[in-house]
DNA sequence: CGGGTGCTTGACTAGCATCAAATGTAGTGG
DNA sequence: CCACTACATTTGATGCTAGTCAAGCACCCG
């Protein structure tokens, strides 16, 4: 809603200054392993994030020591924007990944509209919760197959990269549970599982794997 | 993060002019009856609310009809504000209401920091995915009256205002399983319960209760 | 070869949903 | 005043789903 209102009024924040005339320089994106940390719980805020390859996890520690991943940012997707200035939770690289950082006190001007990625992640955030809470252990996974499906829309096979413990841990199950639902996903023809860690995902029917998730 | 920025860069909507200096006429707020409709999907979004006085549900109904609350706001919290222009859920006065409407379109300048708005909101979802996520219905249910504790910091006594279904449909749980934690809650002395309805609660022990909610 | 890691499968159990019924309160009409 | 209905809440009995514990498999690497 007051959707014009929000783009007129893009919130500007000063990003890295290396001259170049869109103040976007190529080489400050960041390089990173799987599982390289990208910031910690506690840690100052400095910056937000993009994505520009690979993938990110954003995750809490219950007091329990107990993980829960509250998302999962692909290519093009904002991360590490949050109310206060110290972060809350932490975000690691899944895999080989590229990122790109926003940071608040630099020369050029570079125009983002938070609003428009504050509301994104709040939509993210909202779907998660009916899908958590409405839907059985299979129709979870199913829909997070979907998800991972919906970033790839080119391709039927696709590398879904993150562990079972991983998916378990977004989707608020064990990694056995994760484990028995791809099982039942399997036998039911929706899909076909590949590569020595079974990450390599191919639908067979979409349609069928959309249904389950509604 | 980036906290400063974003309170520099208030978006300025155009509120209904009253011609009040400030802007927002003391007879524009909308007072309602329980369980009348604010919005509801499919509306085109005209404005955003901050509740005065009372309290809303904002939900959204499954393809099997089944309704999840996504939250409810209380005195001094927004709502209405989404991505897209057209309503995705509905909202509803739970008791005698009285809400204050901000529109695009009018003529007075109203500062309101939508960025934050989004960002508080934003917090508040993935707060509650990890209380659905990681907790049992007992622990659910003294989350959620942590919750409304914490809105009436003054009192140890006060309406919870909802019913069993609200709370339930709140917590991804069923009526019966609601009821039976409050029970839980009495014996264990953390509550107790009165009122014709059984909504009237008096905190005996509020630290056991935050204790069951880490 | 042995050990480590990640995934899968099986047996059993705990916890919540489901179905059903009882209680309490308010309102209506005779 | 009482009988009756309507509604919200509570309680009980039972079944199913996902968690827990345990074992086995596939792959990789030293």
């Amino acid at each position: 809603m007051l959707q014009n209102q929000t783009i007129v009024n893009q919130t500007t924040i000063r990003g890295p200054g290396y001259g170049s005339p869109a103040g976007m320089a190529k080489d400050q994106s960041i390089q990173l392993k799987a599982d390289e940390t990208i910031y910690s719980e506690g840690e100052h805020a400095l910056a937000i994030y993009q994505v520009e390859a690979g993938a990110v996890r954003i995750y809490r520690l219950t007091a329990s020591g107990q993980r829960y991943i509250l998302s999962f940012c692909g290519k093009g997707e904002w991360f590490g924007l949050e109310t206060g200035n110290v972060r809350t939770d932490f975000a690691e690289a899944i895999c080989d990944t590229s990122i790109r950082p926003f940071r608040a006190n630099r020369d050029a001007i570079v125009p983002i509209d938070l609003l428009n990625i504050a509301l994104t992640n709040l939509a993210k955030a909202q779907h998660k919760q009916l899908v958590i809470t409405e839907q059985s252990a299979l129709k979870r996974v199913a829909a997070f197959v979907n998800e991972m499906a919906d970033r790839h829309p080119d391709d039927c096979e696709f590398d879904i990269m993150m562990s079972r413990s991983d998916i378990a841990d977004y989707l608020g199950l064990t990694v056995e549970t994760v484990a028995r639902c791809f099982t039942k996903l399997r036998r039911k023809r929706i899909l076909c599982l590949d590569g020595k860690l079974q990450r390599l995902v191919r639908i067979l029917d979409r349609d069928a794997l959309i249904a389950m998730t509604i």
